[in-house]
DNA sequence: AAATAAGATTTTGCATGCAAGATTAATATG
DNA sequence: CATATTAATCTTGCATGCAAAATCTTATTT
C-alpha cells in the first residue's frame, strides 16, 4: 500500500543508525563527497538526509561549513534527561490505565527476561532487555505520538546513555526499580507507576556526577546552545 | 557571531509560518515548482526545506507525490494535546521552582494583560496574550530543550488551536485557571502549579467534543497514522 | 452515457555543474 | 622562528537537466 520508499529515506535511516548506536561519534564530521562514495549515490540525497537528520536534532549543520554529529553540552544532557523522565512518567500512568492484557503478559515476561539477563551480568545485553521493557511501556501508553516523542528523545541521548549502566551496582538496583512499575502498572495503579517511573528514570545527582565524568571528552560541546 | 543564513533557512521558517498561522490550511497541496516561483528560488531550496518540515511534522511527504499540509486524525490531535498538556505541567512546575524575581514579576504582569485583554473579549487578542503567557512559563522552566520541545508541539496544533477559545465562555475560564497557576508559581509551590496547569490545558471530554466538532472536514485526516 | 484504456502532461527524485565561502598550505615578513 | 598574509584546494549552496512515476486528458468500447 504505502509507495516504496525513496533513496534518501534509506540514508536517513542508515545514518541514523550509526549515529544512534554509537559507530559515528558525537563530533564526527559528516562530509557530503565522503558519505555520497561511500553509499553510492550522488550528493542530493545524502544533503537531503542531512537536512532531516539536522532538524531531528541527531546532526548539529554550520552553514556552509558542513554537519557533525551532535554534541551535547552537560546542560542540554540534564535537560533532555529531565523531559524524558517525564515523558516516561506519563507513558508509565497511561499504560497502568489502558495496556490490554496481553500487554500486560509481555510486560512481566519481559521484566523476567530483564532478570534473568541481569544474572548473567553483561551490560550491553542488559541495555537491550531494558530498552524492549521501556518501549513496551511507551507501546501501552496507547498514545503513538508520546511513543513516537519518547522514543526519538531516548534515541538522542542513546550514544551517552549507553555508558550510563557500567556504573557499579546500577544493574541490580534498575532492576528493582522496574519492580515497582511492573506492580503498579499491574495493579492499574497510574499514580503510583508514574512515581515509580519518576524515581526509575529522574536524574539522580551523583549518579549523574559519576555519569558525566565518564564521558569522552570529545562527547561534551562546551560551547552555548542544548 | 553566527554565520549567515542559508536560503533554505529562510524559506523553511516562511512557510512554516504560513502554516502555523493558518494561511496554509491543514491538506493544501505543496508543489514544488509553484513555491519556486513564489519565491524566486530554484526547486533545490524549496525541496530542502519541506524536507525539514516534513521531518518536523508540519508537512506530510508521500513519496513520489509531493507534500501537503500535514492534517491530524482526531486521535493524533487528542494524543498531542495530551503529551502538551503533560510538558506544560511539567514547565509550571520547573518555573514554580526555579524563576527568578524578574520573571515572576513579568508573570504577574502579563497575567494583568491577559485579564485585561479579556475585558475586551476579543479572541484574537487573548490567543496572542495567552500565548505569550504560556512562552514565559516554558522559559521559567529554565530548561530550553523542554522550551523547544513543547513550543514545537504547540506550533504543530497551533491551527487547530486557534479556533478553541471561540467555544463560549471558555475565555473567562481560561482567566480563572491562570490565577490558579499564576498564584502555585508565586508561592513557588511545584505540585500544585503543575496540578493548576494540567486542569487549564488537560483536555476535558465535552470542550474537546465541542471542538473536534467545530473543526472543518478539510483539516481532518481519516486515514491511518498521527 | 459510463467505464476503461491509452496517450500527453506534469511533478517528483536524483545526478551533475558551477560559483562563493571556508579550509589548508605556502610564502613572506617582522 | 613565529606570525601574518596570500594563494591553492576543498566543500558547500544553489541551479539546472533528465528520466521515471503519477496525474490529467482524451479517445475508445460496451
Amino acid at each position: 500500500m504505502n509507495a516504496e520508499e525513496t533513496l534518501t529515506d534509506q540514508i536517513r535511516r542508515m545514518i541514523e543508525a550509526d549515529i544512534v548506536s554509537g559507530a559515528l561519534e558525537p563530533g564526527s564530521r559528516l562530509e557530503e563527497t565522503n558519505l555520497a562514495q561511500k553509499y553510492q549515490v550522488s550528493r542530493t540525497p545524502i544533503r537531503e538526509a542531512l537536512l532531516q537528520l539536522a532538524s531531528l536534532g541527531f546532526v548539529e549543520p554550520r552553514p556552509r561549513q558542513g554537519a557533525a554529529v551532535a554534541r551535547l553540552t552537560v546542560a542540554g544532557m540534564m535537560q533532555m534527561f529531565e523531559v524524558m523522565a517525564d515523558l516516561e512518567s506519563l507513558s508509565a500512568e497511561l499504560a497502568a490505565r489502558r495496556m490490554t492484557d496481553d500487554e500486560r503478559r509481555q510486560l512481566v515476561e519481559l521484566h523476567d527476561t530483564c532478570r534473568a539477563v541481569a544474572k548473567t551480568g553483561v551490560p550491553d545485553s542488559y541495555y537491550a532487555a531494558n530498552k524492549r521493557f521501556h518501549e513496551l511501556i511507551y507501546t501501552g501508553s496507547h498514545n503513538q505520538f508520546l511513543e513516537q516523542t519518547t522514543r526519538a528523545i531516548r534515541n538522542r541521548v542513546s550514544p551517552y546513555r549507553r555508558l550510563q549502566l557500567r556504573v557499579r551496582g546500577r544493574l541490580q538496583r534498575s532492576l528493582d526499580e522496574h519492580d515497582a512499575v511492573v506492580q503498579a502498572i499491574l495493579d492499574g495503579d497510574g499514580d503510583r507507576a508514574r512515581r515509580a517511573m519518576q524515581g526509575h528514570v529522574a536524574i539522580q545527582g551523583d549518579v549523574f556526577m559519576d555519569f558525566v565524568a565518564s564521558l569522552p571528552p570529545a562527547f561534551l560541546h562546551t560551547g552555548s546552545g542544548v
